[in-house]
RNA sequence: CGCGGGGUGGAGCAGUCCGGUAGCUCGCAAGGCUCAUAACCUUGAGGUCCCGGGUUCAAAUCCCGGCCCCGCAA
């Protein structure tokens, strides 16, 4: 079966890895364009361009989904079928027909749950047990079309988004692998989402990482784990940018105000919330190196009664 | 040329503005105290102050060039 690709971060090209492996064809690769990334603003092809371009696979990456140059392209790649793995835009009609088998996507989430652009985010942060990765049909209606395969992952209790996904990513290959050949031979049908079940993940955004010292430490310490690697849980320290990279749950006696700093020793860095207190584990501070909290206060006196703030 | 911060004994930092003895919290070593300890006390070892050039009687500090790291931004 000739097969598209489309997609474009670390996960997707570990689906695209697998699938090379496999005994389809891949003959043409999607991904979004070369974005301008880190310090100097220096382009960079995604992680699935860099694949294909290793296997010389033919690759595009058109601004627009909807150009018709790039749909000309896809049209004479002659694609059975389109798969479609974190690509990172909303396909049109016009693709999601393109293909006799359709487009088949990876999503990781047990959909009907966590539709949307941050399903293993908002999987940590909403403190599930379980997530997991699902193969289904694309129709126009975001992540709701009908499933063919799914698998159910547990998550460590210290899960982070970056440690889940890196977790998900080979699961999801093999998944879609197996759909694959369930497709080929017809021995599996999609099955229709449960409506009622549906619930969303909406793409979290930069000022999401602001913690809120009111909320519960557990809360807090989720949003710790699920802003992992982006965009990170953050605060202020004496005006300056404070990520927190690990922190634990601990419980106090202590009275004071949200975001106060409750104990400060060479060991511990504990900071008051709504409900219980957080011990900060790892931290960073504007322009300085991600550390232990330990090696922190060596060099970084931090005193009790000081209060992380919005800044 | 997107904006900004930084590179100082093994770790994390101060000192740089206003040149003149290299400092702090740890770690390490030795000794002491202790039933004992990651605790406490005393002493000690350990540094091309990122690299190269310049200014100066004198440069971690000022000037020029380079390398590396980080925050913002995505």
């Amino acid at each position: 079966m000739r097969i598209v690709f489309m997609g474009t971060p670390e996960a997707a090209a570990v689906s695209l890895e697998h699938l090379l492996k496999g005994p389809d064809p891949v003959v043409g690769v999607i991904t979004r364009p070369d974005r301008p990334f880190g310090r100097g603003q220096k382009s960079v092809p995604s992680p699935v361009a860099k694949l294909a371009q290793s296997h010389k696979i033919p690759l595009a990456a058109p601004q627009k989904v909807r150009d018709p140059g790039f749909l000309t392209t896809l049209k004479n790649w002659k694609p059975e079928l389109i798969v479609v793995v974190a690509y990172g835009r909303i396909l049109p009609a016009s693709i999601l027909e393109l293909s006799p088998q359709g487009c088949l996507n990876v999503h990781y989430s047990l959909l009907p749950r966590y539709r949307g652009a941050a399903p293993v985010a908002w999987t940590i942060l909403n403190g599930e047990e379980k997530g997991g990765v699902t193969t289904m049909r694309l129709v126009e209606k975001m992540d709701a079309g009908p499933i063919f395969l799914q698998e159910e992952v547990s998550l460590a209790p210290d899960e982070t988004t970056a440690s889940f996904q890196s977790k998900l990513a080979p699961i999801g290959a093999r998944l879609l692998l197996r759909t694959i050949e369930k497709l080929k031979d017809g021995s599996v049908q999609p099955e229709a989402q449960d409506e009622r079940e549906a619930s969303y993940a909406p793409m979290l955004k930069k000022e999401d990482g602001q913690i809120d010292w009111t909320l519960a430490a557990q809360a807090i310490e989720r949003q710790v784990r699920a802003f992992q690697p982006w965009p990170s849980a953050y605060s202020y320290l004496r005006g300056k940018l404070l990520k927190i990279y690990r922190a634990t749950v601990v419980s106090t006696e202590e009275h004071g105000l949200p975001g106060e700093v409750i104990r400060a020793d060479q060991e511990n860095l504990w900071i008051l919330t709504g409900q219980g207190a957080l011990s900060l584990e790892e931290i960073q501070l504007e322009n300085r190196k991600k550390l232990p909290v330990a090696e922190f206060l060596k060099g970084t006196r931090v005193e009790k009664g000081e209060r992380l703030s919005p800044g």
